[in-house]
Formats: C-alpha cells, sequence, structure tokens
DNA sequence: AACGGGGTCAACCGCCTAGCG
DNA sequence: CCGCTAGGCGGTTGACCCCGT
C-alpha cells in the first residue's frame, strides 16, 4: 500500500497553474471526460502530475463551482455542519454543492473557527469553552450521549448521499461536461456563476433525488439553490412516526441577517439575537413538517452505512436511539443539554431537568440560539430524508 | 513610500481506502 | 488473501494581498 509516487516523479511542474495549463485542461475534458486522472495530463499535454489536475479541476475549474463570498446561509450551514460531522470538509459540501470542500475548509479555518472561538465557542467541540470543565450528570451525559449517536446516524447519511452524487456525476460527467463546460471569452477563470451552471450539480444527481428545498416554510433554506441536499433515497421497513404535537415549540433562529434575526455586528463579529425578530419568528416544529424517525429498523441496502459504535443497539439490529427520540424527542435532548449546560455555566445550582430559572443572560440567550440553529437544521435538512 | 504583520486561498503532502488482478 | 494502484480526503504550506504604522 506505497504512496502513490505520481507527484514524485521528476520534471512535473508544480505551484500555480498558468491560464495556459488550464486552457488546456479544460479543453482536454470538455472534449473527453477526465478518466483516468494518472493519464490525463500525458494526453492532455500537461507537465503535471495526475492529481494535480484533478485538485485543479475539482477545486478551480469545475463549472458547477460558486465562488466568491460565503452568504450567510453557507456560513452558519457550515458550522452546523460541522458540529455535526466535525472536519468532515467533502460530507459538509455535499450539502453545498456549489462550494467545494477545499473552500469550505479554507473558509472555516480563516473565518468560522475565530468568530466561534470569539463567542466563546469552542470550534472544535461546539460546546462553550468553559463547558469542558464541567462534569456531567448523568441526565446531560445520557442526553450527550444519544446527541453524538444521533450524529452519527447523520454522519452516515450524508456519506451515503456523497456516495451517491460521486457516483452520479461520474456516470454523468461526461455527458453533462458538454453542457457546462463553456469557458467565457478571454478565459476568465473561473467562470461566473450562470444559471446554467448553477443547475449543473443539481442537475447531476437529478436522477438520484428531488431536489427539494429542505423546508421553506420558515426561511432557512428560501435559497434552496444553495442549500439543496442531495436528498437520501435510503427506505426504511420501520418507520416510527413522531407526533409533531409531541415536540415542543422552539424558537427558530435564522440563517440570514435581515430576515431571520441574527445579525453580525462589525468590528466585534459577533452573533447576536435581534429580539424583535425572535418574537415573529417563533415556530412550531409542527409547522415544519412531520419528522419521520426511522431507528427503528435498519433496512438500508447499504450495511456499510450502519455507524459503527453500538452501546444504543440491542443486538437485533434494532437501535433504541428512536425509543429515546420517542420518549424525549430529539428538540429536547438538544435543547434541555443546551440549556441545562447554560445554566449551569451561568453559576446557577441545576437542578437537573429543571430547564428553569435562567437570569436571561447573555451567555444563556447565545448558547440557546446557536443549539436552536443547530437543531433547525437537524430538524430541518433530512426533511427529505426518513432518518429523521 | 517602505515595511511588517496578518489574512486569504490555491496547491501540495501524506495518509487512507476501495477496487482490481 | 495479498499486493498494488488510483482516487479521495484532511492537514498544512507558502505565495500573494491588504492594511496599518
Amino acid at each position: 500500500m506505497g504512496r502513490s509516487p505520481c507527484c514524485d516523479k521528476v520534471g512535473l511542474k508544480k505551484g500555480p497553474w498558468t491560464p495556459e495549463e488550464d486552457q488546456k485542461l479544460l479543453a482536454y475534458i470538455e472534449e473527453n471526460g477526465h478518466g483516468s486522472w494518472r493519464a490525463l495530463p500525458a494526453k492532455a499535454g500537461l507537465q503535471r502530475c495526475g492529481k494535480s489536475c484533478r485538485l485543479r479541476w475539482t477545486n478551480y475549474l469545475r463549472p458547477d463551482i460558486k465562488r466568491g463570498k460565503f452568504s450567510l446561509q453557507e456560513e452558519q450551514t457550515i458550522i452546523q455542519l460541522h458540529a455535526l460531522l466535525g472536519n468532515r470538509w467533502s460530507a459538509i459540501a455535499t450539502h453545498l454543492p456549489k462550494r467545494t470542500d477545499n473552500e469550505i475548509k479554507n473558509y472555516w479555518n480563516t473565518h468560522l473557527k475565530k468568530r466561534l472561538a470569539k463567542m466563546g465557542i469552542d470550534p472544535v467541540t461546539h460546546k462553550p469553552k468553559n463547558d469542558a470543565l464541567l462534569s456531567s450528570t448523568d441526565g446531560q451525559s445520557k442526553n450527550a450521549a444519544n446527541l453524538s449517536h444521533m450524529a452519527q446516524w447523520e454522519s452516515a447519511r450524508l456519506e451515503a448521499e456523497a456516495r451517491l452524487v460521486r457516483e452520479s456525476k461520474l456516470r454523468n460527467s461526461h455527458n453533462s461536461i458538454h453542457h457546462h463546460l463553456n469557458p467565457p471569452p478571454g478565459f476568465n477563470l473561473p467562470p461566473p456563476t450562470s444559471s446554467a451552471s448553477a443547475s449543473a450539480s443539481a442537475s447531476t444527481s437529478a436522477h438520484l433525488v428531488t431536489p427539494k428545498a429542505w423546508n421553506t416554510s420558515y426561511g432557512l433554506v428560501a435559497a434552496a439553490d444553495q442549500l439543496e441536499s442531495p436528498t437520501s433515497t435510503l427506505t426504511f421497513s420501520e418507520n416510527v412516526q413522531i407526533g409533531v404535537n409531541s415536540m415542543p415549540m422552539i424558537e427558530f433562529v435564522g440563517t440570514s441577517s435581515s430576515e431571520t434575526g441574527i445579525i453580525k455586528e462589525e468590528g466585534e463579529q459577533e452573533w447576536k439575537f435581534k429580539e424583535g425578530i425572535e418574537n415573529s419568528l417563533s415556530f412550531s416544529t409542527s409547522s415544519l413538517h412531520d419528522m419521520t424517525i426511522s431507528m427503528g429498523g435498519w433496512t438500508s441496502p447499504d450495511q456499510s452505512l450502519r455507524p459503527t459504535s453500538n452501546n444504543n443497539n440491542d443486538g437485533h439490529g434494532n437501535n433504541n436511539v428512536g425509543n429515546v427520540i420517542e420518549e424525549v424527542g430529539f428538540t429536547n435532548l438538544l435543547l434541555n443539554d443546551s440549556i441545562d449546560r447554560s445554566l449551569s455555566d451561568s453559576g446557577k445550582d441545576s437542578d437537573e431537568n429543571s430547564g428553569s430559572g435562567g437570569d436571561g443572560s447573555d451567555y444563556y440567550e447565545d448558547n440557546k440560539n446557536y443549539w436552536n440553529s443547530i437543531l433547525n437544521l437537524v430538524n430541518s435538512s433530512p426533511s427529505d430524508s426518513p432518518m429523521f
């Protein structure tokens, strides 16, 4: 299992790509598709290793890439997904179809990580920084474990989606390339995002999924073109319907500045909640969608998607997480956990489960809002998925 | 104008893994 | 089962840019 020697060969050019090289690569792929990356450079007349060509293509030349500033929606999507998935940039990128994993990674490292740190949130754990010092009560650790397991399921689902999308793109790459590749005159790279190119990623996976916005009823992903999810097509035999009425009212924390209540103050770079908007944007989850939980029985044809850990597995292929959720609701898992921790952080003696008696500190609010926003993603992103 | 420090991001590096013979 | 390869991924680097002094 040796390392690929492709870049060790002498005589291969490294460093920044020239417009001429870009042109060659584009022209070749447009004509032939990329095929074998290893063989591509020679065929395309490039003094580059295949890996370098692949990277240049996927991170820069590919026509279905949206470039430029990240929107607030995108920013928060990244944060939320990072909370679930960690540094799994490619998985995160599947939910931001026009962004590359490299771009997301860079943006995280240069912007978002620092911003979260400023907010007092550990960008690695997505917990308040001083939270690490607190020991968990039984209930809290249980909730944390459940949350972690939920994240694992979501992670597995994302992996499946990513795989499906990749396969789909592979199948379609040659056909679609002629439609999407259209370098502008004068070869100003990268090509501007056009309506045609913007549809690229959706079109490549169109036969797999219904490109439906996660949930537009409350504006979280009103910009469906930005956040369209390559929704899973996995099916499950035994669905457990969570009664939406059993779900608690949650406060919606949206994702764009003026519409959804989070404003980024210049200078301080902090997000604060805009109270007036908060009131106007309270939703019951019952207005969102029916959440279909399918933890009861795993019947995915792809058994590799099963999360590996299995403290919650009863040994018969059934996962108890579903039961837990049925009892308390994922929303409660998140909110209670967050609120409990927030109260603890505020130095309050906390009756476990009390969840009240806070003094409404900013810290409390920030925390709750932060987790609310993550919750919204978790609740909304798989709206087409039977996973949640 | 010159310089330095910090930010940004394209590109590289090295490891991992699926797939194939 | 084993060895090899190609492709994918996440971490890191370094060139370039911007801004403050």
